[in-house]
DNA sequence: TTCATTTTTTATCATTTGTTAAATTATTTC
DNA sequence: GAAATAATTTAACAAATGATAAAAAATGAA
């Protein structure tokens, strides 16, 4: 997936302002297992995938899968984007990733000169928080079956890429929780 | 709580661009028990509150309270803001309140005019993003009754405010869950 | 292919949360 | 303040999910 399409399809820019921002985007690679992003480390880039599947993630006793990100996703820690404070998740490659590469210094700049790429900036986020209200109106509403049956709807390729330890986990269940309810669906 | 303060918690905003946005907002006053926002209507205007407590929830066979919002926050229907799309949720006023109005509308104008007004509205929303991710997050990681330790903890004032049943169902529990839990912790 | 490792499923029992109904307590209205 | 109404707690049982362990299946490496 190509960068300006990425960009502008989150918000539709003016040439000159989609120019600016691919000007500051530079392109990296990293194998499947790479850890990306550590968890209290302030981070200084946000990435978007051209290619390949990543998780974010939170240590404690256990560890919780809280976000996939696909092609066309952008990858952020958003205590370092939005508070420059270091973010409780890490990000770990599930795939061979081609990631394009964006430092928040230089985008904050670009906020500040550039209105239109302000309102990028505001549409991102906007369009992130209605997700992830979703998501917990999704919790709130659901038991862990439908849960499951929403995520196979929604995003069905995703149940085919990951594992089902991590999707147990996102789900907000155990993965013998998962397994156990797999079967009573079929 | 004053207008000025409560546009200015958001993001510090250049006095010209802070008078601008004022003067798109009107007073308005509603009693206890008021319906602000119906669910399944494109909403117009968002809030901000100068005195009072509303809730915001979805009817289904059940109704489950999602968001409590009080003086400093603000009343938006996200869907609608950010889509203008009909919202899933519905605003009740659990106190007589003071609001102030603006109209999305112009807003919308605003953003596309002045720089500082869409980097005003971007923080807003990367803020919300980042309560509404570590809300998710609590709910992935800890039991009902850690849950409502933290709300404790976290806004003791709201235990005092609303009533049990609401407070439970924002916690993604029943009232009568809540109980118990209150009953062991004692 | 074969062996070792990882992932997924199955089974059993424990714990948490849900459901329903009734009892108690608090609040509102007259 | 008394009666009516609403909110909260308690109790008993049901359902969902968690924890642990072992078996089965899938994957990866030599």
């Amino acid at each position: 997936m190509d960068i300006s399409n990425i960009l502008d399809h989150i918000y539709k820019l003016p040439e000159s302002s989609l120019v600016e921002l691919q000007n500051n985007v530079s392109e990296i690679t990293f194998p499947k297992g790479h850890i990306l992003l550590k968890a209290n480390k302030v981070e200084t880039n946000i990435y978007f995938i051209k290619k390949g599947l990543v998780r974010a993630y939170i240590e404690r006793d256990n560890e919780v899968t809280f976000w996939f990100g696909k092609e066309g996703e952008t990858i952020i820690s958003m205590k370092s984007y939005v508070e420059d404070q270091p973010g409780y998740e890490a990000i770990e490659l599930l795939e061979d990733c081609e990631l394009y590469e964006l430092k928040t210094e230089n985008l904050r700049k670009l906020f500040n000169e550039d209105v239109h790429i302000a309102n990028w900036g505001r549409k991102f986020a906007e369009k992130e928080l209605i997700k992830t209200e979703e998501r917990l109106i999704s919790k709130q509403f659901k038991n862990a079956s439908e849960r499951y049956l929403e995520l196979m709807k929604d995003h069905p390729e995703l149940i085919k890429r990951v594992q089902l330890g991590h999707i147990a986990s996102y789900l907000g269940i155990t993965q013998v929780s998962l397994s156990r309810i797999r079967a009573e669906l079929k």
